[in-house]
DNA sequence: TATATTATAGATATTTAATAACCATAATAT
DNA sequence: ATATTATGGTTATTAAATATCTATAATATA
């Protein structure tokens, strides 16, 4: 939306064919993040905390799913016949340093694109049609 | 194990705490990804298919979880009130490209490092001790 | 050839997580 | 005062991951 303009849920909902409720509980962990701000009321709705090219991907993610790390050891080490003292294991194990390895060149990757980069991929006509259908109800 | 000898299902779910039962599951997986031989009756059990060092740690991910990637992109794009012609949608979106290019990066780490990459980092006498305590039941 | 040991196959349960829907309340512009 | 908007909390539904059970097939060895 240009100029700090707000969209209400209901026309986000339309556009993008999705529920209001659906959208609601995703929203508010968007402004929770301070990724977006909203305000209630008539000519009331969302819009972006700051600019486009200042949000990664990564924020829209972390917002969304937590920044818990995907891969969680169970320290199997530690368990069975085979188990190894505790003394033994303050530094993590090979599967598990591979793993958070591994994510973070995924993390570094969404942190590298802003959303600003995804809208670039989107054609100019369908920018402005969707403009035009949204400003103008 | 050294040179090609066998492991059973039961020593192996002992050695780490697990169930049998939850490890045939994943053992046939491996099996059936011709990572791991398995031989039936007394004496049977599982070993390596191939040296360690030719078995990624992609390779075993594969195995149990699949190839499918992990973003399935939802096509949003075509859905709603500001759906976009699918004849505009060839290509996929920024958020699709995005997500299998991150993808790319971490299956790229787990490629890099092979099984005989994680054993490295276990210490030389748990290995000596595992091979005494699993070789002379 | 009988027996004990091993993996395989398929079914079923249990638990957890993800997705979706509902309803009452609070804030605000006109 | 009213209509419009977001918020909060609850509940329902669906799907996925995890775990367990039982019967069968293969094989070494006594």
């Amino acid at each position: 939306m240009p100029n700090g303009e707000t969209l209400s849920r209901k026309a986000i909902a339309e556009h993008h064919g999705l529920s209001e409720d659906y959208l609601a509980k995703y929203l508010k962990l968007l402004v929770n993040a301070d990724l977006l701000l909203a305000t209630t009321g008539p000519k009331g709705g969302y819009r972006l905390a700051r600019p486009a090219q200042e949000i990664t991907s990564l924020d829209v993610v972390e917002a969304i799913d937590g920044t818990q790390k995907p891969f969680q050891c169970q320290e199997i080490r530690q368990r069975g016949a085979g188990a190894v003292a505790a003394e033994e294991c303050h530094e993590p194990c090979g599967i598990h340093k591979m793993m958070d390895e591994a994510f973070a060149q995924w993390q570094e990757h969404l942190k590298q694109t802003s959303v600003a980069d995804l809208v670039k991929g989107v054609p100019e006509h369908v920018i402005l049609r969707n403009r035009q259908r949204l400003l103008n109800p």
